[in-house]
DNA sequence: CCTCAAAAGCGAATTTATTCGCTAACTTGT
DNA sequence: ACAAGTTAGCGAATAAATTCGCTTTTGAGG
């Protein structure tokens, strides 16, 4: 019997779309510049990555101008939003309140943040009667 | 250059923690029968996979007992804690209230949960002052 | 003590994830 | 249209993650 393939991204996937989140469409050398910043990996590699990336759809590719630009498929938001689902899922037991509580109290926030969450947390309960 | 070794849980290892942490010390065939709810592999397998385990220390193994007693060597919180400040710091560019907000506004929580959420914002923006 | 069944361990095989060297294709500036 | 320098792509190599068959060890019962 086989390893069954992770439905997950990999380290490396989730690095490299990062960098096209914060930086937008980059070339396979701009984006390789960036990962290099942490990992120390060969031209080859990052373009070999970007081609897996494109075949699991993970990224989009602009073919018309050269060198060639690469997109992000799904948008941060979305993305983030799997994860976390996956997290609270998989390592919460799928407490999403849970999560937020620990959240809260183990990593920092900004004051104006926490007026964010004060503000729709206000809403949430609105809601609720 | 091989590939590096990844500093993150995988799949099945996450799996056998969690059922340590719900059901407790256990030994290598009630691991392997929860095990088999979700995944199906062989006793050797999940036998092998705790030897790993051991190896790396993610768990304990008491062996003055017949069968051997396994244990998760992290408390769920500590390793939850981990787990999720990795997630904020790759995913959402280390900023913990975003994720907050993005947890609150898209995962479901109790009104019990929310009540205790807002709890304990009011002693955070206490402390504050 | 001997037999049987379950538990533990080992080594090898398989697949995924990652790596890069080498070749081919394309741009740009003579 | 040619030379030089990027850029793109391919195939093979390597380590990690997962799998299991087979052997060895252990414990319980007669």
């Amino acid at each position: 019997m086989p390893r069954p393939p992770s439905s997950q991204l990999t380290e490396v996937e989730l690095q490299i779309l990062r960098i096209l989140w914060n930086k937008g469409a980059s070339t396979a050398r701009q984006i390789h510049n960036y990962l290099t910043e942490d990992r120390n990996t060969n031209y080859s590699t990052t373009v070999k990555m970007l081609s897996v990336m494109l075949r699991k759809a993970l990224v989009k590719r602009d073919e018309t101008v050269h060198p060639h630009l690469y997109q992000p498929a799904a948008t941060q938001a979305r993305t983030q939003q799997k994860m976390l689902k996956d997290l609270i899922q998989k390592v919460y037991n799928g407490s999403a309140g849970s999560l937020m509580l620990q959240a809260l109290s183990s990593q920092k926030a900004s004051p104006e943040e926490l007026a964010e969450i004060r503000q729709l947390l206000d809403k949430l309960e609105g809601d609720e009667k």
